[in-house]
DNA sequence: GATAAAGCTGATCTACTTAGTCGGGAATCT
DNA sequence: AGATTCCCGACTAAGTAGATCAGCTTTATC
């Protein structure tokens, strides 16, 4: 799963506006782009999508800026992601469900419905207010609590085990 | 998240590759995009990166084609996907852990950590023998029998509940 | 040995998406 | 009035996705 550029700008603006003291005091694009480091004409368009969502309302003028629409309590990060981004989940532009692979490839239907739900589990889970407090919800942090979720993986094509290549052995 | 093309054909002819009686036998490129609708000059470079990853061999020739490397009890979902989409999670182009949003935005680092701990927790768990014989590793199967699983979310633009459009009211 | 069947490689192509930028307009406060 | 801020649509440059193609090498069969 890539995260959009966009996303990650989009959640980092929500949080910004959720932890603005005091609460639900008018924020300025420009001073979200400059305290995130956003580019500020794109974070722009941003707010406006999440505007037209009605996640937030805005005011112009002097005392213009970004607020939240609703409690942060109330939004989670699959909201945003929905408005930026689309559907959570989605197997070459189509819905797992409606998604049929022929032949003994049906099952993978099911592993995609999977996916999507194991990306639900965290992402419909986790609010905006969750974030400002810096406290995730319990089922999501014992996620967090195996060590090994904070690993990255080997790169599956960098230094094969087993066999290294020798001199003259070509693997063409 | 969005499962390309390029994966789904991959993990549905490894799903051929293994599921090819007798077992072992080597199964043409042609075979195989013809059993699942691939276009097969594509298929058939994604077999030769999979061939490249060691994840399947080939011979060429009159009895050539493809076969499995390894045990498909030995190669999972998060395996191919790894070879052919690169790492399951990264944050516009950084691995989660290497993303150090600022300020108030930090948590969203573990937030991501979590979604790719999510993603592993299923794509390093199915392995292409689940995927023949049908049947899920338990854990996995458990999400699927929430029946939320397998339906959709709503668009979050279309039709906002409350307020519909009236003919005087702009919303802008 | 000729031939046909298969895979191998690298180049190419088109359409779409991503990540931005820009200009001018409209609302709002001082 | 003037400064400030959001609003909107157009534009662009780069990259990726999803293929397609030509020409080559390897291998088995006649």
């Amino acid at each position: 799963m890539r995260v959009s550029a966009s996303l990650d700008y989009a959640l980092r603006a929500m949080v910004e506006l959720a932890a603005a003291e005091p609460a639900g005091r008018p924020v300025k694009a420009d001073e979200i782009a400059a305290s995130q480091g956003i580019p500020s004409r794109f974070l722009a368009q941003l707010l406006a999508e999440l505007r037209r969502a009605e996640l937030v309302r805005s005011g112009r003028g002097y005392a213009g800026g970004y607020w939240l629409a609703v409690s942060p309590a109330d939004i989670t990060v699959a909201d945003i992601a929905r408005v930026i981004d689309g559907p959570l989940a989605d197997v070459h532009g189509l819905s797992p469900e409606l998604f049929g692979p022929p032949g003994v490839a049906a099952p993978t239907r099911e592993l995609w419905i999977a996916v999507r739900a194991a990306l639900r589990s965290v992402m419909e889970k986790v609010t905006i207010a969750d974030l400002v407090a810096g406290t995730l919800p319990s089922a999501v942090a014992a996620l967090l609590n195996d060590p090994d979720a904070w690993i990255r993986r080997p790169d599956p094509l960098a230094a094969q085990p087993g066999q290294q290549d020798q001199p003259g052995s070509n693997r063409r």
